[in-house]
DNA sequence: GGGTCCCTCGAAATCGATTGCGAAACTCGT
DNA sequence: ACGAGTTTCGCAATCGATTTCGAGGGACCC
């Protein structure tokens, strides 16, 4: 009846015996039901249900060797980015008897490597990685362990992988923020060692680079995704002379960290200096000065990763796939519309 | 050596093998190691290391009937206050030696007591509720499971619970906005059935009505906890005449949300009407207009509470704990600074 | 020197579900 | 009515770790 009620779930052979049958019998009547007369199946559920009856998930993996999860490695769920692919993830899992795993793993290869261990202790049945590095030693022997995986939102060389168009993507600022007529433009360009600031950056700088003004070197800097991170790379970059016109961030935190210096420095967003951040989370619109940004699919990104995971541990060919960022202008690189 | 790079993982038997010693004497020798030769000891682990030994937990659980979990219920992940709660629990539990099992509830009764199932079939070792409500049918369920639970950032009358002193909190707010003068002001009050929302109001409106300024039911709108909300809200309290020359928000996300109502109603944050926010996330200082905000601990929330639950689970007395909010003032209150 | 106690470790049962194998019962055709 | 083939289900082993019980051996005391 009411399966949170019960103080000792049933056991598999208690229902076997309240059914005046087997316990193999019992197992094979929840199961498939194949081998088994279709009426001993329904009086066997019944039963089953009667009594409450949950099967352990220790007993059920300790004999197939299979856990029914899913490992979720994301940098931190605090970023909204992630933990909305995260919930498209679980989404499909759920939908398909999955249950899933995550840890933050901080972007630090050490929690990483064990964050990633614990969950292979766990005997996980496949998993997904938000956290990817460019340069990954992580990836090599997960592959090598033959056990099924999948990159989200960053991408890796070799490896299968749900991302978006991160170069497009970069481009389309950079040739927003030309067509306004920005000519010193800087860029804050997220961590060096991830696919998606690396490759939004560089579509950024080769819009540039193709309109003959090539971004130099000291007008990106690096930094965290995060709000912090945005306030120190833009803090740095609004000191150099001549100031720059325009800021692009590969994330919408960093984005809004970089008005927070603009504030700081006493510049108006949009007037002074335009800004362009990436993702368009749900926040972007609503600011006292709404942001343009690159809106990347998050929820669907969450959600094509877990498919296709699921279709390559059930043997099936699966291709990375690339979705398609489009760009939303806002007041913040625009105050008066055009 | 390597956990990650072996296929199949050692099992106590082939350590046991491989150190000449009986199963039993590895299990004890991993354990405690009381009852065993020291020498014995420091000898099988080494045989342990050296083979990469990683136990089976669902092996060691279906023995035990301890899965070394702890469930986490939220109403959603991608909501800032609850993903660093989230943290708070995870880093406590993971110096605990336990792992974190989260899984969202999206607010939804029926999806609650679905996923709290799925947590206890998995037989978690104790359930942290983010998601509780002030009229919780689930929690007397859990309660008279006998499993530990602790409830966080909500709580509901006779349970164990950590949370910021949310009737503080309000007041606060309340005293704030009386002080700069503001004698017509409305409430963006959250969700009915959560604690956090309905004590915040609740001090918010003790403030005003003990200054004689009581805020009439039709200057208080309900909503979900994010961006969204927060501005359908705004849209409705923003078109009385004579209109709110201040707003209370009680998140920070429904304060964004505000602030994108008033926007389009072309009126501006802080000079036009005050906007006052509720946990002091990161971005709330770095918007073109900051955020006043009632500052909460929610890390530390999450510590304390993952704390709380593991010093219950260990037959210790607890006590409900509220911690102290503080209130931040920035622009979208005070816009000259005073 | 004999007895007792403690230390150390092995034997074997156990947790709960799954599954290969085989036996019984039943269907059906002739 | 009999044999071949099928359906249905029970038996028992198994997954890997833990734990109770007891045996063997050494230390220690008188």
């Amino acid at each position: 009846m009411n399966p949170t009620a019960r103080r000792a779930p049933a056991t598999l052979a208690e229902v076997a015996r309240a059914a005046g049958v087997h316990p193999s019998t019992v197992s094979r009547a929840l199961g498939a039901g194949t081998g088994i007369a279709a009426a001993t199946v329904v009086r066997v559920r019944a039963v089953a249900d009667e009594l409450g009856y949950r099967p352990d998930p220790a007993a059920s993996s300790l004999r197939t060797r299979r856990s029914g999860l899913v490992g979720v490695l994301v940098p931190r769920l605090t970023d909204i980015v992630l933990a909305t692919i995260y919930e498209g993830l679980d989404a499909i899992a759920a939908d398909a008897g999955y249950q899933t795993f995550v840890a933050n793993t901080s972007d630090v290869p050490e929690v990483r490597r064990r964050r990633l261990a614990a969950l292979l202790d766990r005997r996980v049945d496949g998993v997904v990685l938000g956290d990817a590095r460019l340069d990954d030693d992580l990836l090599p022997e997960i592959a090598a362990r033959g056990l099924p995986y999948v990159l989200v939102s960053r991408r890796s060389r070799g490896h299968l992988s749900v991302t978006t168009d991160d170069l497009l993507g970069g481009r389309l600022a950079g040739e927003h923020l030309l067509a306004l007529g920005h000519e010193r433009v800087a860029v804050v360009a997220g961590q060096p060692f991830s696919s998606t600031g690396v490759e939004r950056t560089q579509g950024f700088r080769d819009a540039y680079a193709a309109a003959g003004l090539p971004v130099p070197d000291e007008r990106v800097r690096h930094g965290t995704y995060d709000v912090r991170g945005g306030h120190a790379a833009a803090r740095e970059l609004l000191a150099a002379r001549p100031r720059p016109t325009a800021v692009f961030a590969v994330n919408d935190f960093n984005a809004i960290g970089v008005m927070g210096a603009l504030r700081e420095a006493g510049l108006r967003v949009g007037r002074d200096v335009a800004v362009v951040g990436y993702n368009d989370v749900s926040l972007a619109a609503e600011l006292p000065v709404p942001l343009t940004s690159v809106a990347s699919p998050m929820d669907q990104m969450g959600r094509t990763g877990m498919t296709r995971l699921l279709q390559r541990a059930a043997g099936q060919p699966v291709r990375s796939v690339r979705l398609r960022p489009t760009l939303v202008v806002r007041e913040s690189s625009s105050p008066d519309g055009g």
